[in-house]
Parts: C-alpha cells; structure tokens; sequence
DNA sequence: AAATAAATTATAAAGTTTTTATAAACTAAT
DNA sequence: ATTAGTTTATAAAAACTTTATAATTTATTT
C-alpha cells in the first residue's frame, strides 16, 4: 500500500512541485497551504510523514510543528530557506525530524522521505531488526537463541548454535575446519579442529533427516564444510 | 539512569573531546578506536546512541553501520569529514539516523545527540505506554510495582521486580548475566554477575511453578537468561 | 583394473572444563 | 532489628574437548 504524505506549503507552485517528485515515487499527497488547514487535515486524517514550509501564514511553522508533534509520532521533515536556521530551529526542540534547505533537488527530497519512512516503519513495527533466518523448513532466530524445525523448537547448546548460524549466514561458501576453527571458538583459542567435526555430527543429528546424505551442512572432501541454501 | 553513549572513531584526540562533551551533560560514553572493537561492544553491551566516524581501519564505516544496524534500533549519528558525503551516504541507505560535518561545535553535538535520544525514547515508549504486561496468568504493573500470579499478588523486592520487568519487557530474547547486571544494576556498578544468578533463582521460586523446569525464565547454556512470552 | 596404502572424515565414548544452581554467610540499608 | 542485597563456597549439571576406532574417499602401486 502507498504511503501518504501531507505537504503544508504556502507556495503553490513550490508545493506542486514537492507533490510531483513524490507522486512519481508513488506516494499519495495532500497539500495544504496554511497552517490553520494543516493542523486540520492531521487531526482528521492519517499520514504517513509530513513535509512543513517554516514561513506560513496564521500560525508560523515553529508552533504548528509543536502542535503536529503533540497529536502525533509520524516523521516531521522541516523545510527551511537558510541554511543557518536548522541549528537555531533544532535547538528549539520542536519535534521535526529532518530538515531540508530551499533549494532541493528532487533526489535530495526523495531519498529523505524514504528514509524517514522506512526509520518509522521500523521503530514502530519490528523492534527487534532481522533476527530470522529461515532456509527450507529450518528456522534459527538469533536474538532467541532458538532453532526449530518445521516449527518444532530443537535444542541446541552455545558452539552448535553458533556454528550453525555462522553457516547459515555464509550460505553456499566451503570452509575449512581450520577457518570454522578460528571463527567460532576464536582467533586465540587453542585446541584442536576436530572438535569442529564433532559439532558438525551433532548439528546433523539435529537437523539432518538422513545423516548419511545431509541436505544442510555438507562435506567437500578435503576442503570442509559447506552449507547450502 | 543516565543514557549510555559508544564513540566508534580512529582518532583518539576527536574520540575525546567528543567523549569530554558528552560527559559534561552527564552520559556515560564508551569509546572504541576501531570497527572490530566497535562492533563487538555493540553486541554485548547496551548502548542509547552510537557516535560513529566514517573514517576507519578494518571494516569501513559503511559496513559497520549496517552492520550495527543489523543488531539494533538505537539512533546513529555520522560524523563526516565533508559535508557533500551526506546525501551521498544517505543515499546508500545504511540506517544512520544523522549526519554530524567535522568539525563541529559542542553545542552542535550535543543539541544533536540529545534530540535523537529523546525521538528514539518518544517513539519506543510513548508508543507502548503499557503499564500492565500479563503473561500466562503473570501480571506485572510497572506504575504500582506489583507482581500477581492468577490474581493472587507476590510480593517483590525492589530488584528483583526491576529485573523480572526487563525481562517481561524484552521478552524471547536472550540476555548474558553481564548484560543484565549492566542494565539493571547499571553501568558503572562494581560488582559481580553473581548477583543475577542469585535473583533469578529468587524470582523463579517466586513465579515458577516446577523449578527445575522454568516456563517464564529459561537458563540458555552458556549464553544467559530467556523470558519466554 | 584391482589391490593396497594414505589421508580424511564419521562416530562413539570417556575425560575435562565450564557454567549454573543452591544454600548460607556476610554486608548494607532502612 | 529487620529486610534486602551481595558474596562466597560447594554441588550439580551441562557442554566441550579429546581420544580411539571405524568408515570413507582419494591416491598410489602393481
């Protein structure tokens, strides 16, 4: 679904021009051109990001960015004509998230729109930012800790854990013991490599529906292990 | 509890006169001259906000913030060295949340710093102002600091409601004792982990119904402690 | 091409180390 | 003086490493 964005700009024509670089991107606009109709269409309606010119008539930009802020979270992007003015309006502490000085160019004003939405969207949505990885039927989530297979949890200890995810986050690459080695139990551990095959039996055990022809983490004889995706 | 600040930067002079700001407004800042060291303190401490410096050995700022970005939400600030980079840089997308041009002044800084902490922490809590969690038959009421179990209330010491409400709120993930003692006891405290060990132990005799088999606060083997939502 | 040797990996199990649980003594705070 | 919190010692559990041996695969020799 589009997102939408309400531009609140007393310029008609710079207004037209913001909502045409954005509607060539997709996004749904509104305008308004003064504050007074701006804080109107906030209240009744809902966007996704809002794009505020400072010099407005009825309420100046400084008090309806306050005003916006208190009744919502959405991204604020400020647009000022001086440069000089964005270290002054942000010591204000008013709220806005971004500013952008006159002129723009259409990629400039683009590219931060996206970004703001896509920093909202995920504050607000995932908290928790890409812990998953799923690769047929075999789930492992790293913030958790978890493994499960088909949606069925397996327990698996720390070094398992760690060695599988180091697999699964290098898909499709040989390592050699040695390398599994220094990766997973450290540059300066000392030890021996086979311990690296013996966890790799374990995690097959686990994972693997038939050990003897393993779907996940295979052998490439002389060279190591490879996992495939 | 003041907020915790990393410095990701090469150059030890800049890292502390940044840190000397910062330190002046009452953060707490940690430092690390290099990507490696940075990314490591990313992933076992807890931070508010990250300061990071484009020009690095070993990874490139680039990589590492998206790579930091990968772990955590919490707000990043780029300092660059030209102010053409930004939009650059923007442009590629890496989740920075600002862009800070060398040099800067230490009001800059600061009004920076303090504005996205307080976005980040308008946008995580103001959003969830919850001040019940229930969990199976667990209530937490964090405004009354009470603790009900099928209604029926459990009375609760000071740290360990604290530590069963971190819990509640960061549930199905897991947490080294390190990390606990950091955000519960806080950062600069003296003391041992032991301490954790000891409260969860406490709170499971507590909440648990089987001991030995925890259902709200797992043991991850060599890892740390799990709340299980 | 078959047989043998060498190298590599798989497997099982014993031994060792690390980590956590528990209880109890101690310290600090109210 | 009582309660909460921390530290310490010990027990218990779990995980990890090593070792020995078996099974494969690859290389070499006849």
């Amino acid at each position: 679904m589009s997102k939408n964005i309400l531009i609140i700009e007393d310029d008609q024509s710079i207004a037209e021009l913001e909502r045409d670089y954005l509607e060539i991107e997709g996004f749904e606009v509104e305008m308004a051109s003064e504050g007074k109709s701006g804080l109107e269409a906030v209240v009744h309606h809902h966007y996704d990001l809002i794009l505020l010119d400072l010099m407005l008539p009825n309420i100046n930009g400084f008090d309806l960015c306050k005003q916006i802020r208190e009744r919502t979270n959405i991204p604020i992007l400020m647009v000022t004509a001086k440069y000089e003015d964005i270290d002054k309006v942000r010591g204000l502490g008013l709220g806005a998230d971004d500013y952008i000085v006159k002129p723009f160019s259409p990629s400039e004003l683009v590219a931060r729109v996206k970004a703001h939405l896509a920093r909202y969207e995920r504050l607000i949505h995932n908290d928790s930012p890409k812990t998953e990885i799923t690769v047929r039927g075999l789930q492992l989530n790293t913030s958790s800790r978890q493994v499960f297979m088909n949606g069925k949890e397996i327990p698996f200890t720390t070094k398992e854990f760690d060695l599988l995810t180091f697999f699964a986050t290098h898909p499709n690459q040989v390592f050699s013991k040695e390398h599994l080695f220094e990766r997973i139990w450290g540059f300066d551990s000392i030890g021996d490599n086979a311990t690296v095959t013996v966890h790799v039996k374990k995690i097959r055990k686990k994972i693997e529906k038939d050990t003897d022809n393993p779907q996940y983490i295979q052998t490439v004889w002389g060279s190591g292990y490879r996992f495939n995706k």
